[in-house]
DNA sequence: GCCGGCCTACGAAGCTCTTCGTTGACTCTA
DNA sequence: TAGAGTCAACGAAGAGCTTCGTAGGCCGGC
């Protein structure tokens, strides 16, 4: 019955996913007090949105308290992944490379994080996981 | 009154946007041919996202021949850049060197790409434009 | 000069996304 | 045990996206 791929989320829903990352598990108002600091946002929007991702299939719900426990159903890598795989492809031709390359380009990158990039381009080329 | 910030295309935009930049100027009929290969779409459905992306300003428009002419308004290059700042902001912290990183480990990259990228690099460090 | 075909324009329908008000239930406490 | 606070559920409204049917204008061929 699981989603076999699971669905691209919103903008409102990644704001979400990105507090429930941060957090772990969390209730409505955990979530809700973590948005509102950034932009006002009403408590029943977010319950809402959370009822519906836990319908989509990106958040798994655990009713056994009052306050109900929600947490994300993937993880931020695999979700991250899942979006640049789908950027790449409608936008991209389908090549992650050319999309890297482009990210890479357009902003300021610190030497550090060209480093980590040197790093795992050898991790690649040796061909090991 | 031109728009300082194009706004992001939606999928179906986006669609259009690659025909545009794969054609060049182009007609409705142009692009709609090119789309209808791909998945049948209906003709006054391209139109009509055609007129959409004008009053955004995704495209022009040359309507001095009876069957209009479009054309994209950004480079596909820079609409590239756009969808992928954005993508790092609304997913990876505002991070590019994260996001790259996940695109390379996420897909098979061929060895050819891997250069491409570690040239990238040295004249990225190489602090040369 | 009329007909058929191609073109744009218009508008509407169905869908999703986002937001929020209201309601009714539960719970703690005075 | 009554009142205040907290919670989930529901429904609805408004915006944007996507699709397409229909109407009206233009043009070439007969």
């Amino acid at each position: 019955m699981a989603d076999r791929n699971p669905p691209r989320p919103t903008d409102a829903e990644l704001a979400i996913l990105r507090v429930l990352w941060a957090l772990g598990a969390s209730t409505v108002r955990d979530v809700h007090d973590v948005l509102n600091r950034h932009a006002p946002t009403g408590y029943t929007t977010v319950l809402k949105l959370l009822q519906i991702m836990t319908e989509k299939g990106l958040v798994v719900r655990d009713e056994s308290q009052r306050a109900h426990i929600y947490e994300t159903r993937y993880s931020e890598q695999k979700t991250q992944r899942q979006l640049l795989s789908d950027l790449a492809d409608r936008a991209f031709d389908g090549s992650s490379a050319k999309l890297a390359m482009q990210a890479l380009s357009g902003r300021k990158t610190t030497p550090e994080e060209l480093n980590a990039i040197r790093d795992l381009l050898k991790r690649l080329e040796g061909g090991s996981k």
